[in-house]
DNA sequence: ATGAAAGCGCTAACAT
DNA sequence: ATGTTAGCGCTTTCAT
């Protein structure tokens, strides 16, 4: 069995009250010497707080739950981690959700966070969402969302990704390399993301008064293999292209492939680069220059304003101006390591 | 504010008693009647049941925490995964931490862990880890070991993967696809895990009176260039194999881009075989054969083996027999899909 | 500087 | 079939 304050304070020869003070610091007005044999006994008898008796009075938990679509997807370890990270550096815990992308799930998982009195959640799904259920409506609990925006009452912060200045950013990276006549191979376009990307190719070119032909352009689906495909269409088209820039990594990592195929050397003959969804390319292509997303500042930043909000430094805040962070400034562009 | 049993016992004027054995089907002797209007009432006025009181006299959280280094190793999140559905579909959380392999992290998430009354802890750490400190081993809270073997108090349970025989299975499937002369590159040999790899590989060439030489092993790094670069010198130096057994799936990728580089077809030329330790292989190559690590599995079977135990259903069990799962026979072998 | 006492919301004997 | 009661371990006024 645990030992209690209520036996260190026999033991101390004083009231739980002392002691709760001394343990909690709240022991501005109490002799140095109670609170050094307090602490003595408590360390010696090897003293545990039961949170779950502190937490019925304080109300608050330090705990926090995240709320996201499948940490096997390889876009959300890095999330999870930085979350965790920033959580447990104010003594945090975080508990972990998987929702599969599941309504229904979702709100179970509100449900049971709100039960264990998470202090707030980090949302984060991947999937469009049409509409949301009562249960996530009615929700008390302070909701922070990250790389997706969604109408929910109760969000008090939000974490996303300029995905058009990073793709911007990335093509200027290429034009800056002396690249002039860049493709774009596209995932699937059902996603706002995705959309951007395309948009942010757009704009780079536009601003640098370089024609945006749609030939240049194909649209397929975030795998090595149309990655490759679309390469390879690309050179029986014949189209003049001097470098490619992948919609993520594994698109860029297949045209690479293709690229090698067809006896082209990257970077010299061919520049190419990927969008850095899941930091895959680092581990199987290093030669790759990728545009990295900054998820773990994502999950970082999500559970910093989080717990800011909780401990009260954005208290004075409108209810309905959710604290923004967009870290599109953010992105760092890998350059190939050989 | 939350409803509360109080509440809901005063508006349908009973005893909190009677409203908490209703709510937790304890209701054995309660008239329908009664019972019926206090779901009623209680579904009404959205009542959610404080856990935090609860756990305070019940003595169990529903919580499990999961200990392991990193979660962007994609070594993690499939235990991760499979520990969280197990869990959920018995109603339980899970929280998860990050030690970094460091025993310091370890023992403070150990900590934490236990104030926050975990109904027991899922440890899975892959550094060989020398040590274990005084706060661990005093830890009162049921622990299940995952994927490495260590020895440890309070250790109900076990899940470790046979890697000799997952070994040896992979080189008996390339056996049996007619392959003879079949290279094996390690990646680091400074891992148990990576020298019962070795093992298997020698002794399915034993078992089948093939020669196993020297000449066709070379010891390297778990990464694809390194897969790459020991390819290349088996080339080079005339050996004749017909088929490369790669440490991980890192090393077949690598083994197959030299392979390919140098004109030679896979798998008609020479089969390649990888250990899927990180479930990259099925993403960036979808052509490579592999052997899939149980990771999902093992995390599935974790979080049972310790609600099992957690439940009662493993009480009769001597103290230091600990249940062991050893996965390997589940290893599944997934063909190449095109 | 310290103690007494009243809960936080719930469960679990034990009564009735 | 239902109520009474005594906590679980802790924090927090309010006294002293």
């Amino acid at each position: 069995m645990q030992v209690t304050i209520k036996e260190i304070a026999k033991e101390a020869e004083v009231s739980t009250a002392t002691v709760s003070m001394i343990l909690n610091n709240k022991d501005k007005n109490i002799s140095e010497a109670t609170r050094n044999r307090v602490l003595e006994i408590a360390k010696k008898r090897n003293y545990i707080p039961n949170t779950m008796a502190r937490s019925l009075v304080t109300r608050h938990t330090r705990t926090i739950g995240l709320i996201m679509p499948d940490i096997v997807n390889p876009f959300f370890p890095e999330i999870a981690r930085g979350a965790e990270d920033r959580a447990s550096k104010s003594r945090y815990s975080i508990i972990y959700c998987n929702t599969d992308d599941n309504l229904i799930r979702e709100d179970s998982y509100v449900d049971i966070l709100t039960e264990k009195m998470v202090d707030g959640i980090i949302f984060t799904h991947s999937a469009d969402r049409k509409g949301s259920t009562e249960r996530l409506k009615r929700c008390q609990v302070p909701i922070i969302l990250i790389d997706r925006d969604y109408d929910l009452p109760n969000v008090i912060g939000k974490v996303l990704v300029d995905n058009t200045k990073a793709s911007q950013m990335a093509v200027n990276y290429l034009l800056s390399k002396g690249y002039r006549k860049i493709a774009y191979i596209a995932g699937s376009m059902n996603t706002q993301t995705a959309q951007d990307r395309l948009e942010g190719y757009k704009k780079a070119l536009e601003e640098s008064n370089l024609e945006c032909s749609q030939r240049y352009i194909k649209i397929g689906e975030y795998k090595s293999q149309w990655g490759s495909d679309a390469t390879k269409e690309f050179l029986r088209e014949g189209i003049p292209f001097d470098a490619i820039f992948g919609g993520n990594d594994l698109i860029a990592i297949g045209a690479m492939k293709a690229l090698k195929e067809a006896g082209l050397k990257v970077p010299d003959d061919i520049g190419v680069m990927g969008f850095d969804d899941i930091y895959m390319s680092s581990i199987v292509e290093p030669s790759l220059t990728t545009i990295k997303q900054p998820n773990y500042e994502m999950g970082y930043k999500a559970a910093e304003l989080l717990i800011n909000s909780i401990e009260g430094h954005g208290e004075q805040r409108e209810a309905h101006d959710a604290e923004k962070a967009i870290l599109g400034t953010e992105l760092t562009i890998r350059e190939s390591t050989r």
